[in-house]
DNA sequence: CGAGCTCTTGAGGTCATTCAACTCAAGTGG
DNA sequence: CCACTTGAGTTGAATGACCTCAAGAGCTCG
């Protein structure tokens, strides 16, 4: 149970824009829960009996077949994930873990669905956030077909620059198995691709990435924003 | 202009919760067109002016990037497309043309937008429909990321074969190159695809399919639900 | 019947994976 | 304090998957 304390979450885009009244109902049969990292929060294929917001840490998406496995996107706060499966009524399509210590609300999806029904702010505000996603997994898609895995490699080092405001120097944000298993690509062959990319003027040293010759990587990346932002 | 003589338009998942009233605010401004085969429609990167449903034909919808071109998805009637970029108010992220002659209803995106806000039927209808776009876009990530090729195609004639009540012989709905580009192979790959299906009782011959032991297949192409099926 | 397709086939190359060994850094426990 | 362990990351060699290029086969349609 979780009363409106919690100004963290009532500012969500996904809570601003609904009644008092409504957020009330809506928190009435939700927890807000603190879990450790790599702790299994949700299988594929089980039914979305709850909608998952992530406040603080973060959360792998991934999903298995065959003895493979692949992570399909990091979720970082503030973010859902399962949105559609809680609308639809449908089982997982993804597994998520935590990957380090998460604050994550809980909200039963039958109260989400009736809410959406009840309340016109919240019932726009899924949407936004649902076309969001979905554009999101449509540049993945391009990303995939379109593109070798160098390319996304440079492409990915190029946004994470952008997101620390064009930095030539940073550190990556993700342990490189899991970056390669988000880029599609084995950690052996990652650890190839980043020497490949030397001679764009990428250089790594543990987490921390150096991009001396931003101009050069970018001809060779070919960054768009129909693929590579995140925002629109 | 449309008015509301068309039960093919009215009647769809989309608009059949609306009330009339709203129904005819939203088609005040649209146009019901026909289109030849082989025609584009949009250009991705251009403004989401209109939300545009296919009644009758099909759409291919795809996207290119440093003289590649990949066929994201093929659209067949009846449904929306770019429902995402209309709501979000956003540019297109993927280009469409016609496969064959097409029906299709294009609705301004502001209407729509407005018609949201006033009608929580429509809003109802336009959530449950973009969570399964989102769904059915996981699942092509999946496939991708998880499969190889030869796998990708043989879910893909299973899939088909589905959905002729589980037949052993059934067409193709697409041309080669087409199913080429939807599964992330060449033509060329595709064509050896078959050749080396043929292990698993597949057998082509210009359209034609034939599925001699689907058991067998199956057991090589290990199908779920969680990739493969077109609903939920 | 020839023009223009798609589709197929072959040869060769590139990209990416597998498997195994090795490095390195960070604990753990004697 | 130092071996031992552990796990991530790297490297190498061999294999496999997939692509490119080029040419030929089979269709369809005027």
């Amino acid at each position: 149970m979780l009363d409106s304390t919690f100004p963290e979450v009532r500012s969500l885009d996904l809570f601003a824009d609904m009644s008092d009244e409504s957020y009330a109902k809506l928190m009435r049969g939700a927890y807000l829960q603190t879990f450790p990292p790599h702790v299994d929060l949700i299988t594929e294929g089980e039914e979305a009996d709850f909608l998952h917001v992530l406040v603080l840490g973060s959360v792998d998406l991934f999903s298995s077949w065959n003895n493979r496995e692949t992570s399909v996107s990091i979720v970082k706060p503030v973010s859902t994930f399962i949105l559609a499966a809680t609308i639809r009524d449908a089982r997982y399509l993804m597994s998520a873990r935590t990957m380090e210590k998460s604050r994550i609300v809980m909200i039963p999806s039958q109260d989400v669905r009736e809410i959406f029904d009840l309340d016109a702010g919240f019932a726009r505000a899924v949407v936004v956030e649902l076309a969001a996603c979905y554009r999101s997994v449509i540049k993945t898609t391009k990303n995939l077909k379109l593109r070798t895995a160098l390319e996304r490699l440079a492409n990915y080092l190029l946004s994470r620059s952008k997101d620390h405001n064009g930095a030539q120097h940073f550190a990556l944000d993700l342990e490189k198995r899991q970056l390669a298993s988000v880029l599609g690509m084995t950690p052996e062959n990652l650890s190839r691709a980043f020497k490949a990319l030397q001679a764009y003027g990428v250089a790594v040293s543990g987490e921390n990435v150096e991009l001396s010759d931003i101009t050069e990587l970018e001809k060779f990346a070919k960054p768009t924003t129909l693929i590579d932002d995140n925002q629109t």
